[in-house]
DNA sequence: GTTACAAGAATAATCGATTATTTGTCAAGC
DNA sequence: GCTTGACAAATAATCGATTATTCTTGTAAC
């Protein structure tokens, strides 16, 4: 079942990414390549679905043109998939993916946060320290679905910060594109945590010893952080068998 | 009645691509896609240049939908920049972007073969060492422009072979995009290798160490070739001064 | 001489229609 | 019953033309 992502808002995606003031001025495609971005991640589009052409071009109100562009850019993201005359899908979803996404993640965002914390500033300190209040503060209750989206948004700004100092765009567009494909998995099938985790207190811990430049402490933390939700997820997913 | 330009369409495309059949069944925007890429690695399209969509689609023979899309999927691969309005442009290239390149490629080429080396199996042992022995045959004489082209070619699939059994798909496409971006600088500074260095010599004991299972020295051996040749190309475009 | 601003030119973005390919269906032949 | 092939429907891909935006240039005011 899907919805038609036509009726929210969607308002642009990276929100709270650093003062982008994207002025509603984008092209038709871009904004679309947003809107599928979000639609994707948030399980409005259903993994592994094929996307119609038509129909989405009916449901988007746009045409063709823009519509294809804007998928055509999500392919290198993860998150469609393209066969030559046979169209887009939205990518699957699997155990092996998630393993490997779990475990990249461990690699690489954890690399950008001792990168962050060898040559970030005080600037990024402080926005890391701005993030985790945020955090902190942002409910999350399963029976209210909006405080569930604007958690995730928030956690989403927060771990992206995390490494912003480690001044490697490259890396920080490869952590993203990872932090995506990951969102996808706990949008679309976890909506609480497990009760023996306290992810407050795991982020503070994170970002305690960042700005304290804790290298080693910092690190292993996010590690641990990384790896509990992984296992937490593969779980569920296990569990309710709906994927392999 | 459809009235096509079929005297010479996309077909000059160059087979000694990396073995891909490409099966001419392709899509106009996906020959585009693969055309434009190469393009943009070999220099034909000048760093930074922006890339006119008229002019572009005459000198292609297409029409503007297909070369959108192709552009579009090149913008996840770092090949090209995009703003709203303004329409495309290659990438730029400079030294800060170069570095990254490479100590990326430290990072996660080594991690991609560490993982191959643990969970590869004989298949891809054998490809291994079928690699070396293509690119140890191959010429590489800067008086011969096709030789240098037909080793760059052989040498991309010697490390891509070389991380090919990790069993990763996601890193193994990160991988082929930090080496797209590296085989960019080389290609369009670098004719020859510097005199001190024996490149056939270091790309045996990375292959030899790689199937004989010795991770540690494999890895290291990939690190240090990776790190020459970043050394080596930085060194050539501060002396030529061509980038900043 | 400099700035501001208004055409006009150049370019990017989008649309609607057309063409090409794949998929589904069904009857004929084995 | 099963395959094969022809046809039709559905869908993807492309094109040419139109619209929107940005860039350029020339002129008037100060």
């Amino acid at each position: 079942m899907k919805h038609q992502p036509e009726a929210h808002n969607l308002s642009n995606e990276q929100a709270g990414n650093s003062g982008f003031s994207d002025d509603g001025k984008n092209t038709i495609g871009s904004q679309l390549a947003s809107r599928l971005r979000e639609a994707i991640i948030s399980g409005d589009l259903e993994a592994g679905s094929k996307i119609n052409l038509d129909r989405a071009r009916q449901s988007f109100n746009v045409s063709l043109s823009p519509l294809r562009e804007g998928l055509a850019r999500l392919i290198s993201d993860g998150l469609v998939e393209f066969e030559d005359n046979r169209g887009y899908r939205v990518s699957p979803v699997s155990l092996a993916n998630l393993e490997e996404i779990t475990s990249l993640r461990e690699e690489f965002e954890v690399f950008a946060l001792k990168e962050s914390i060898r040559v970030g500033d005080v600037e990024w300190e402080s926005n890391v320290m701005r993030m985790l209040h945020k955090l902190n503060r942002a409910e999350r209750d399963a029976n209210k679905p909006e405080t569930l989206e604007h958690w995730e948004a928030v956690h989403r700004d927060f771990h992206l910060t995390l490494i912003s100092g480690c001044g490697k765009p490259l890396l920080l567009h490869f952590c993203k594109t990872l932090l995506n494909l990951n969102d996808r998995y706990r949008r679309t099938f976890l909506t609480q945590t497990s009760g023996d985790r306290n992810v407050n207190q795991e982020h503070s811990e994170i970002a305690q010893g960042a700005v304290a430049r804790d290298s080693d402490y910092a690190a292993e933390q996010l590690r641990q952080h990384i790896h509990r939700t992984g296992t937490n997820l593969l779980g569920h997913l296990t569990r309710t068998g709906v994927v392999r």
